[in-house]
RNA sequence: GCCCGAGUGGUGGAACUGGUAGACGCACUGGAUUCAAAAUCCAGCGCCCGCAAGGGCAUGUCGGUUCGAUUCCGACCUCGGGCACCA
């Protein structure tokens, strides 16, 4: 028997594809385009799983789209700028430099052992000065905008280490390394202005129907707008502190005012209480993470100043700072009505103030309403609320406004939780800020001509503190203005500005522009951007953000980076860990014994984790080379495709590997032992029986997987091509040489997209000396897809009692009377007469007795 | 804490727009082939009652709408993602 040599098959292939530079694209505005991406690797060291399941499915999309005649565009680079090789660099003490392009380097030679149609000619890292030149040239751009601008902002401080920590490299408080309880410390920081776009992103969403639902939700709410007032308190020491409140027609349930630890008059009134200061720096020690901030325990400490109410002077309400009010959100300060909101009813009953409803649902007795412990968020009518008793939420609210307003005391607004994007970094390794501080001119851009500022090659990063803001050699330099001596901007930009706009660039890789126009005009928006769920937010945020910048610099006419965007579920695995928070252990490191697990080779215990997102913070990550080495890239593929829907989390197993294995040698066999066969293109005729059969089941899988592929629903696609495949094997070996020929050439076809090196050597054994890759999409014949008669279940009362097999075009009465001579039918009926009987045509019918 | 998802046999999942629940794969069981094994082929495979014919139960839990609900509505449970300096 004939066995399929996938090693072989795959390296011939990929050489063929690369010497007919089969996947380089050209710019080209007489032909349809299709611009398909995934989003691009950080370089870690190694491919991991996951990056297998999201390049297969764009590479999937890629040759399916070129098989049905786009000219495709689909490119790769390296998001090439971050945290780990800062982690080398101090670790192991390598260059970063070095570590990434020899990342990149091993990488690059797997992904390319993955038989991706990728343009190769397109590469780039973000880490290439030849990237982040333009990068600087478009932050200086945008500055010049007034869409970047320098503010004050808090950061993690590690005061051992004297350093600037991530979120996640703060863990219970405290810094990973250096395990000193961390400060949050304020820096002036650069920032883009991306809430001078809060609405338009906002209202473009409605627009990108090709983005999943939830992600929209997601962006939407991230975005929160929100309508409200702010209005002014009067304190008892003579300040006004001014409040946002999405819910002013609660300001009768008012029962204090809170203030942020890190608001103004905190600050101000701390200078003079040692305890109010000892309180904000334990509020400090939270970090900036907000959801650390937000699940905190309610803390809140009394200034002793009290508030006046603003429709009462004489009302005065308790003024605390509180740990759960957030600076960046609103102005800081807030008024607390805990009937009416989670948070401050927690508060409330924490130190005992006063909780009065204010809001009843319709027709309950204001006197006999009691919130207990969970603050009513319902719709309502006024009460306990003086003048606007009886009025319901949406009238209360328009109330309190025009009072507040005609006093002069507040105005309605429009609030965004959006906040501006901090992009500074104190980290060595990023794109430098091209900016330069002189004494005598502030803030100076580097000129165009000096672009880019490239990091230094002697990173040093055995002291502790940022490594470019001790390199004094790189860090002095002229002012660009007067030229006068003046320091670099000694901070990088967040890695989020490197992805930000790497689809643009990619139109056109060799511009000395850093994006040019007639590329992009062509070649934008991508038509499908695949990537992970876990970027939702932030990554596809800022992106937009960035087009509406590159449009408004005349880089592209696209408003939307992405018209399709598809995220692909995770990749999970169990995750190991030693004993009370031990070490992360990777697979390999352990081997389970009797449902349990151990350090390989020892009898050392391991606590087995749950099925998480693949990460190497938790080591639960496995390495596809092995399983490309045994079974081949295209076995890999084909099960990464199989099963699990797309969108959906898949937990890696193994036992599937072998069956995808199987099925790829099925596919050789059934096309190398096909026996006779009529050559290529030879006339089918009329086919009858059991050939007309295989030719139904043919044209069914093609309509089928064509339109599953346009869907993105790999899996069924996968299922639908298993079945052609089983119809072939089952069908008579008497079927005409043309009609099998022409299933065996539609099985080839359907599989070249996930299946690309065993496609091509199939192809090639049915006796064709062209390509796969440069063969069009099979078409289905309609007349072939659908049959003329069709079998549909008949229901009594809802229970399936038999089916009935019919022509599509029978008429209601004859339907009804095949359904009730059905012997199981008849039993259920039992004599009685049915009382309705209903038909739904090609479907079901349902009888009612 | 807040926002967003997901829950279907032993297992991954399928089910078009409210219309036969379990397509297709994996695992497993039995058989053929083989000196034996691998590979391959054939058959079976949700649970319960029944010799069978057949019947009952079943899509995380509880309720609702409907002739009919995995699908729509409400409440809850469990798991996962994001929360602005991981990428």
């Amino acid at each position: 028997m004939a066995r399929y040599n996938a090693k072989e098959s795959e390296i011939h292939w990929q050489a063929v594809w690369t010497a007919r530079q089969s996947f380089v694209a050209h710019t080209d505005p007489a032909r349809p385009k299709c611009y398909v991406l995934e989003m691009f690797p950080y370089p870690s060291g190694r491919i991991h799983i996951g990056h297998v399941r999201n390049y297969t499915m764009g590479d999937v999309i890629a040759r399916f789209r070129r098989a049905q005649g786009f000219n495709v565009l689909h490119p790769m680079g390296w998001d090439a700028f971050g945290l780990p090789a800062e982690n080398a660099a101090r670790d192991k003490g390598v260059n970063p430099l070095e570590w990434t392009y020899a990342n990149i380097a091993t990488m690059r030679e797997q992904l390319k052992a993955m038989g991706l149609a990728i343009d190769w000619s397109r590469e780039f890292a973000t880490c290439d000065p030849e990237y982040y030149k333009h990068q600087q040239k478009l932050f200086i751009e945008f500055y010049e905008a007034g869409l970047v601008y320098r503010s004050e902002a808090d950061v993690n401080w590690d005061p051992v280490d004297q350093t600037v920590l991530a979120n996640e490299q703060v863990i219970d408080g405290l810094g990973w390394r250096s395990g000193a309880p961390v400060e949050r410390r304020k820096l002036a920081q650069w920032f883009f202005k991306i809430t001078a776009y809060s609405d338009d992103l906002l209202e473009a969403l409605d627009r990108l129907d090709r983005w999943p639902e939830k992600v929209r939700l997601m962006q939407k709410n991230w975005i929160g707008r929100s309508e409200g007032m702010r209005f002014a308190f009067d304190l008892s020491n003579g300040a006004t502190v001014e409040v946002f409140s999405t819910r002013p027609d609660t300001l009768f349930g008012a029962s204090f005012v809170a203030l942020s630890p890190d608001h103004p008059l905190t600050e101000e009134l701390a200078k003079r209480d040692p305890k109010l200061a000892a309180f904000v720096a334990e509020c400090r020690r939270v970090g900036t993470a907000e959801a650390a901030i937000e699940t905190a325990e309610k803390m809140g400490y009394d200034t002793g100043l009290t508030a006046a109410h603003p429709f009462d002077q004489t009302w005065k309400l308790p003024v605390y700072v509180a740990n759960f009010v957030l600076m960046g959100y609103g102005t800081g300060a807030i008024f607390g009505c805990p009937a009416h909101d989670q948070r401050d009813l927690d508060f409330a009953r924490k130190y005992h103030l006063s909780v009065v409803p204010v809001v009843v649902p319709q027709g309950v007795d204001p006197k006999s309403f009691d919130v207990g412990n969970e603050a009513y968020v319902g719709p309502g009518v006024l009460a306990n609320s003086r003048f606007l008793d009886g009025l319901d939420v949406a009238a209360a609210k328009a109330e309190v406004a025009k009072r507040l307003e005609a006093a002069g005391r507040g105005e309605r607004t429009v609030n965004y939780r959006l906040r501006d994007w901090l992009v500074s970094r104190q980290r060595p390794w990023g794109c430098p800020i091209p900016m330069v501080h002189c004494g005598d001119c502030g803030v100076v851009p580097v000129k165009d001509g000096d672009l880019p500022v490239k990091l230094p090659d002697d990173l040093v990063f055995n002291t502790a503190g940022n490594p470019l803001d001790r390199n004094t050699a790189w860090k002095n330099v002229p002012c660009p203005s007067c030229g006068k001596p003046a320091r670099r901007d000694t901070d990088t930009l967040d890695t989020f500005v490197d992805s930000s706009w790497y689809f643009a660039r990619f139109c056109d890789t060799t511009t000395d522009k850093p994006v040019d126009r007639a590329a992009a005009d062509y070649w934008l928006p991508v038509d499908q951007y695949i990537g992970g769920i876990e970027h939702a937010i932030l990554h596809l945020l800022y992106a937009r953000f960035f087009t509406r910048g590159l449009k408004k610099f005349g880089y592209t006419s696209v408003d939307e980076p992405f018209a399709g965007l598809f995220t692909q579920g995770m990749v999970c695995l169990e995750t190991y860990r030693g004993h009370n928070g031990g070490a992360w252990y990777t697979p390999d490191e352990v081997e389970k014994r009797g449902g349990k697990a151990f350090l390989k080779g020892t009898d050392v215990p391991v606590e087995i984790g749950p099925s998480e997102k693949m990460s190497k913070s938790k080591k639960n990550v496995i390495a596809p080379e092995p399983i490309i080495d045994a079974y081949g890239a295209d076995t890999i593929r084909w099960f990464m495709l199989s099963d699990s829907p797309p969108e959906r989390d898949i937990d890696w197993t193994e036992t599937g590997a072998e069956g995808c294995w199987r099925f790829a040698q099925r596919v050789y066999r059934l096309a190398t032992e096909a026996g006779e066969l009529p050559p290529p293109g030879a006339a089918i005729g009329q086919a009858a029986g059991p050939g007309l059969e295989l030719r139904r089941a043919t044209h069914r899988a093609v309509a089928a997987v064509t339109e599953d592929l346009d869907a993105l629903r790999f899996n069924r696609a996968v299922a639908r091509i298993y079945e052609l495949a089983n119809a072939i094997t089952a069908s008579d070996a008497d079927v005409p040489g043309a009609v099998r020929r022409e299933a065996l050439e539609a099985l080839v076809l359907l599989t070249g997209p996930m299946m690309p090196h065993l496609a091509e050597t199939c192809w090639n054994v049915l006796g064709h000396g062209d390509l796969v890759v440069d063969t069009p999409w099979p078409k289905a014949d309609p007349a072939l897809v659908h049959s003329d008669t069709v079998t549909i279940a008949v229901q009594v009362n809802g229970k399936r009692r038999g089916e009935i097999t019919i022509s599509r075009a029978a008429e209601q009465k004859s339907i009804e009377a095949a359904a009730l001579a059905l012997d199981g039918v008849v039993r259920a009926l039992d004599g009685k007469p049915p009382r309705r009987v209903i038909v739904v045509p090609e479907r079901i019918v349902n009888i009612v007795a």
